[in-house]
RNA sequence: UGGGGUGUCGCCAAGCGGUAAGGCACUGGUUUUUGGUACCAGUAUUCGGGGGUUCGAAUCCCUCCACCCCAUCCA
């Protein structure tokens, strides 16, 4: 855990801290519409990782409020997941469907309080009166219908006196609210549909706004934990909880970036489309970016819990590199995977010098990997090496067998090339080679070297064996659609032969098939009699690299030019200011432009200039700091007043405080109003100038640092900060910062 | 365009006024009976641009720019 905390666990360690909230909960709460695909793992994850790493609870809750769209194979999807990602929701799964009739009990509610009504308006007549993002809506006249009036349609709605599309029931906020969500969202629809848990009990069902912070609420969540384009909604969020006048604490929603993969697609709608257009063999299609195609590849959850902690969590939308995931998956396995031999492109070799056969025992593992265990592999004068392992005219750099190269049978002999045979096409269709007797795997005398060792399978006992070999789904990094679809994603190999004990010994279900990559036994469709494997990931390969690179696409780093916008002018009043404070009053241009165009900042730099004529170093204070601290409050909100902004600044001028205390004492002053004087004086900050008492300190830091004194020496200027940082630390920031600087070039010189 | 967000290496991502973390990718080298693994080394004089404040700014202030989300009776 040396890794730094993403900013969820901040908040939850600062709300934990200041007793906001006695204990984590959390919830997980997919909509059973479609299969979980790796963007929810990162939510699972998320989810139920702080609710682990804070001894809280996560909730599993299927939030099932559209009966139209939603299935319980859904649901049985999204509890595998989680189950297979090794999270435990503990004795039940939560369904919103559960709390159907509380949320019903809590609209009425609502509607007794006059805080929502029943519109009667249609559909196309909702999205008019909304508005638009910059046009304000207008609310509709059946927004004053009496509460009685309301409660009783709403009830009728219930009992499916009305044909959908009726009536709904909306929330009374604010139609001309900036935040187009809060403009009077619909609570409840009316929908004739059976719902998948709740039958046909209901014919109207809450709308997410609505059910959503309830259900949080209800279940005691403390962190509501969902993606980006929530952000709006969350005012609706609070909005309903804080009038329904609920018990505290509230639950708090926060936002955090949704996954995105290239060269995939990660929303559900595309997913089903192509699940349903055939593109895929179905949700397991080990091509899909879905659990169960990751699962069906052969991916652990090992690989993609890591993923995850690896792309870390954050409010930026990205895309991470589908490299990333490959790194994860090679990692896991290269520790777990048994190493066999598997020939994808067989080629025969004839060993003429050979005599009858053997059983070399090979070990599943190479010695870097510690763990035990190992397979007979029968050995004869026929054997299958890889096409690709063997070059009649091989390019500069190629290691394997060629005619005048030798080349080791992994696990077994070296072997030379004798004569090459080829078809009627010219084709090659065997080799005929030669072996060392005494160059056996591991009692080698032969001395001979050779660069590399390549994967074979005895000609008489190899297997046939099925492989499907997976690529990228899409060709283009960031896919639109059905266009962009890689026609090669998915090679099968037939007639691939592997070493025997793979299919007798059954070892393991994942191997590494030698220097091709990593495999894992079809769950569906392999048999003994047709083994079928599935290309989980390759191997690297920086031979292929190299051959690849050669035709390398040149970086142009073309930085786009900045287009600088217009800035609104000045009016005269402001330009008038301007000039004043330029030209009378000495202040540069940057701090009068912002001074003269805000008229609360000004107003209140005129009443510290009453007081204290030091008009330079006042603008400052109040362009930087005050400034900031009006973004947060109302003029007539903050703690200080002008007055003791002088004085602050007093103090600055009369070099009794630097002015790096006397920010410290700013903020104090911000937080709880206090007089600067006597802040300065309860805590001793005086500034400290006399060389005599610097000196010392920073001949100490200078002993105690000799490789960054030797580094400042040799020219990294940036290393003064260091000093001069440490130096301020060591006296708790009232050294004189300009003076401690001069005095360290000094002595550094 | 109103509102809400986000910009730190090719891709993720720490950092919250005092030496620009880490991972992936990439490039060298060492080890290796996997062109794998492991190990070592290299890779941002600079944080979207421009100003300002400060002894000192990725961090504070101003301003401009770019991208994402919001006008489903979806979630």
């Amino acid at each position: 855990m040396s890794k730094s905390k993403d900013f969820l666990r901040t908040i939850v360690e600062n709300d934990l801290k200041s007793g906001k909230y006695k204990e984590i909960v959390t919830r997980f709460p997919p909509e059973p519409n479609g299969f979980p695909h790796i963007g929810h793992a990162k939510s699972i994850i998320i989810n139920f990782g702080i609710a682990n790493d804070y001894q809280g609870h996560c909730n599993l809750r299927m939030d099932d409020t559209n009966p139209t769209t939603e299935d319980t194979k859904y649901v049985e999807a999204l509890k595998d997941a989680v189950e297979w990602l090794g999270f435990n929701w503990g004795d039940s799964i939560c369904f919103t469907s559960n709390y159907f009739s509380k949320l019903y009990d809590y609209a009425i509610e609502l509607i007794k309080m006059d805080r929502a009504y029943i519109d009667s308006l249609s559909e196309d007549e909702i999205r008019e009166y909304r508005g638009s993002v910059t046009k304000s809506g207008k609310r509709s006249k059946y927004a004053e219908r009496s509460i009685e009036e309301n409660l009783d349609l709403f009830e009728r709605m219930k009992k499916g006196e009305f044909k959908e599309g009726e009536h709904v029931l909306r929330a009374k906020i604010d139609m001309s609210a900036a935040n187009m969500k809060m403009r009077d969202p619909l609570l409840y629809r009316i929908k004739h549909a059976h719902h998948f848990r709740a039958g046909d009990e209901w014919s109207i069902y809450p709308m997410y706004d609505f059910a959503h912070c309830l259900s949080d609420y209800i279940e005691g969540v403390s962190h509501s934990i969902c993606t980006l384009e929530f952000e709006n909604n969350r005012d609706v969020y609070n909005w309903v909880l804080d009038t329904l006048g609920l018990e505290l604490p509230h639950p708090h929603q926060h936002e955090f970036a949704r996954l995105n993969i290239n060269y995939t697609v990660m929303s559900k709608r595309k997913l089903l489309e192509l699940v349903q257009g055939g593109q895929v063999s179905g949700w397991d299609d080990p091509r899909l970016p879905t659990i169960a195609g990751y699962k069906r590849r052969g991916y652990t959850p090992e690989s993609i819990l890591n993923f995850c902690d690896q792309i870390g969590i954050a409010k930026a939308n990205s895309m991470v590199d589908i490299s990333q995931l490959e790194f994860c998956i090679r990692d896991d396995l290269n520790k777990k995977a048994p190493r066999v031999m598997c020939v994808l492109d067989p080629l025969k070799v004839t060993i003429e010098n050979y005599k009858g056969r053997e059983v070399i025992d090979a070990p599943y593992y190479p010695d870097d990997i510690a763990k035990d265990g190992s397979r007979e592999m029968p050995f004869s004068n026929e054997i299958y090496i890889d096409r690709n392992d063997f070059m009649e005219q091989p390019p500069k750099g190629y290691y394997r067998l060629t005619p005048q190269q030798p080349v080791r049978l992994k696990h077994a002999y070296i072997i030379k090339c004798k004569e090459i045979i080829k078809d009627a096409n010219g084709n090659i269709s065997e080799i005929k080679a030669e072996y060392y007797p005494e160059s056996k795997s591991g009692c080698d005398s032969s001395s001979i070297k050779v660069k590399s060792a390549i994967q074979w399978v005895e000609a008489k006992q190899a297997k046939p064996v099925e492989l499907r070999l997976y690529d990228r789904l899409f060709k283009d990094e960031a896919p639109e659609g059905l266009e962009d679809i890689n026609p090669n994603s998915l090679q099968i190999i037939k007639d691939a032969l592997i070493e025997p004990a793979v299919v007798s010994d059954k070892f393991d279900e994942r191997f590494q098939f030698e220097r091709e990559g990593y495999f894992y036994a079809d769950p569906i469709e392999y048999t003994d009699t047709n083994p079928v494997f599935n290309k989980i990931v390759g191997l690297k390969d920086s031979w292929n690299k190299k051959k690849k690179t050669t035709s390398n696409t040149p970086k142009c780093p073309i930085k786009k030019a900045q287009i600088d916008g217009e800035v609104i002018p000045m009016s005269t009043k402001q330009q008038g200011l301007f000039s004043r404070y330029t030209i009378d009053l000495g202040l540069n241009s940057e701090v009068a432009n912002t001074l003269a165009r805000d008229e609360t900042l000004s107003n209140f730099y005129e009443k510290t200039l009453k007081k204290l004529h030091s008009p330079v170093a006042l603008a400052n204070i109040v362009v930087n700091e005050v400034a900031r601290e009006l973004k947060q409050v109302q003029v007539d909100e903050l703690k200080f007043n002008a007055e003791q902004i002088s004085e602050l600044i007093k103090m600055i001028d009369d070099e009794i405080v630097s002015s790096k205390i006397a920010k410290q004492i700013f903020e104090q002053m911000a937080k709880t109003g206090e007089n600067p004087i006597q802040i300065v004086e309860d805590k001793g900050l005086i500034q400290i100038s006399d060389p005599a008492k610097i000196l010392p300190i920073i001949d100490e830091i200078i002993i105690k640092n000799p490789d960054n004194v030797a580094k400042f020496k040799a020219g990294n200027s940036k290393l003064l900060g260091f000093f001069i940082g440490q130096v301020l630390k060591n006296t708790n920031g009232k050294a004189n910062p300009k003076i401690v600087n001069t005095l360290v070039i000094e002595r550094l010189k």
